[in-house]
RNA sequence: GGCCCCAUCGUCUAGUGGCCUAGGACACUACCCUCUCAAGGUAGCGGCACGGGUUCGAAUCCCGUUGGGGCUGCCA
């Protein structure tokens, strides 16, 4: 028994990261940390159809977003499964020769007829006692022992499987090929780990896994099995219906540490009345045994809350860094000579309570770097729909041309016309809220009209009027 | 169908036989603050699936029912 944990996390490359692989993977992360062990990094690249070398780096990128740094000396790898064919190969045939597994050369057809005539499911061991040896078409299949296997598994306890009810499980394909429940136990023996932390699916897998150690002659590791995350619908998590890329949230401006912190709350909860915690308190807490049972709905809106908050939680200069990334990113929609980063950054408070994933700064700023902000129809007809829209946006307008040009100042001239005719600020702004930004919602207005300019603000002013009146 | 897992507010969770007239967070509602929208503050809504046991005492232990989920490939 080695002195210290080597837990593993063994992806199969298909082209983007879940979530749901990101939380297991943080598991076994943050378990390597605290029991000072190690991460093993395999990538299970054996599915020759779909597997693509590019992959393998975007699995190392997404990691090392939320924190599962390859440099740390903690991690190991990656390795790739692909890599230990032959080693697989060759633990079948030992299982082969010591009578632990056998040839046989039923096709799937015929196994499946077989099964409905004798009304069972599964393979019924027809080929156990008949001695065949290799050859094109065979299949090399287990000799599941009589008895039962039992698993003991740290978030659920022991979990018994009577033998009689699981199939003689194929090893090697008809082709010679190793399938994954060999490979894979075969890599996790080599590889000296001694904690399987992986999604609750594979429970099925594990007493079948645990036989192998067994008969291998080895001492099976410590299972923890941890419940998949599911949509609304309650559903495993799919590529197909859900948003399950970690790439996609973070091109949408989710924080990794809101990721991660959101992620290790389903299922588990750090003390306190506070979810939203360092990390380094959820790695000195978290324990396997605290892991609940039941699936968890992974929840964008709280997600995206989390988030909001991480936001609010940076420095005023980190907020300003992240927020020029992506303001001078292809996800702009002005022209890139007309960004102004010392304008962005006066208007950076104002917009860091008001965003909950950082993509949404674009269209709370975009006014000021557009040359000509588009006005939406819905509210341009809302804003100027009042009567009192025309008459105290002129006023506006000429007050503009004199009033001392700051924030305050504007306010106040605004305010003004607005006691005049009896019209309270909170309605008053709308116009010319529209007039400038093109909608009715968005950060507070008189500083970017400040910032905007008295040229620009009564340009885009007077443009308002024209349409209004025609 | 078979095997296995699971069951506290709509959601994520705290809770490991008395501290629970069940706590927090997200969402939702109301109010306060306020130049719109947010943020922030306050209050509110809302749950131990059901039925049997065990016990002086059960959200917590046992059994059953019901309801979810996973697996059931010569994919991983």
């Amino acid at each position: 028994m080695s002195a210290t944990p080597r837990y593993r996390f063994a992806p199969s490359p298909t082209g983007y990261f879940h979530v749901g692989g990101a939380r297991t993977a943080l598991y076994n992360w943050l378990l390597a940390l605290k029991n000072n062990g190690t991460f093993v990094l395999r990538i299970e690249d054996t599915d020759e159809s779909r597997n693509e070398p590019q992959w393998t780096q975007g699995i190392i990128d997404a990691l090392a977003w939320i924190g599962i740094d390859s440099n740390d000396p903690h991690f190991e790898g990656p390795y790739f499964q692909s890599t230990y064919a032959a080693e697989h190969v060759a633990a079948a045939h030992r299982l082969f020769e010591e009578g632990k597994a056998y040839y046989c050369d039923q096709t799937t057809e015929q196994i499946q007829e077989r099964a409905k005539a004798a009304g069972l499911n599964g393979y019924d061991g027809f080929s156990r006692d008949r001695k065949l040896g290799p050859g094109p078409g065979h299949v090399l299949r287990f000799r599941v022992p009589e008895g039962k296997t039992i698993v003991n598994d740290t978030v659920r306890g022991s979990v018994e499987f009577e033998n009689s009810t699981i199939e003689d499980f194929v090893l090697l394909r008809g082709n010679g090929t190793p399938v994954f429940l060999i490979a894979n136990v075969v890599d996790d023996i080599t590889m000296n780990i001694t904690h399987v932390v992986r999604a609750e699916e594979h429970l099925p897998n594990t007493p079948k896994q645990q036989m192998l150690w067994e008969a291998l002659g080895h001492t099976p590791p410590v299972w923890a099995h941890v419940p998949v995350l599911v949509n609304e619908q309650r559903k495993k998590l799919s590529k197909r219906r859900d948003k399950v890329a970690v790439e996609q949230y973070r091109e949408e401006g989710i924080l990794p540490e809101a990721m991660v912190n959101y992620l290790m709350t389903l299922g588990w909860a750090p003390s306190g009345d506070t979810e939203i915690v360092p990390l380094q308190k959820i790695q000195d807490e978290f324990r396997l045994e605290d892991v609940n049972h039941s699936p968890a709905f992974f929840d964008i809106k709280k997600l995206l809350s989390f988030n909001g908050e991480y936001i609010r939680l940076m420095s005023h200069d980190a907020f300003i860094a992240a927020a020029n990334e992506v303001l001078t990113s292809s996800a702009a929609t002005w022209s890139a000579d007309r960004y102004k980063p010392e304008v962005f950054a006066a208007m950076a408070p104002l917009v860091q309570t008001r965003v909950a994933v950082m993509s949404e700064v674009v269209a709370m700023v975009d006014f000021l770097f557009l040359a000509e902000p588009p006005i939406d129809d819905a509210a341009f007809a809302k804003a100027f729909g009042s009567d009192f829209a025309v008459p105290t946006l002129s006023e506006i307008s000429k007050a503009f041309e004199t009033v001392e040009w700051n924030a305050e100042s504007i306010k106040v001239a605004v305010e003004t016309i607005g006691n005049q005719h009896d019209v309270k600020l909170g309605k008053l702004q709308g116009p010319l809220r529209v007039a400038i930004t093109g909608r009715t919602v968005g950060p507070p207005l008189f500083e970017p009209i400040e910032l905007l300019g008295r040229v620009e603000s009564q340009r885009r002013i007077r443009a308002a009027l024209v349409r209004a009146a025609g």
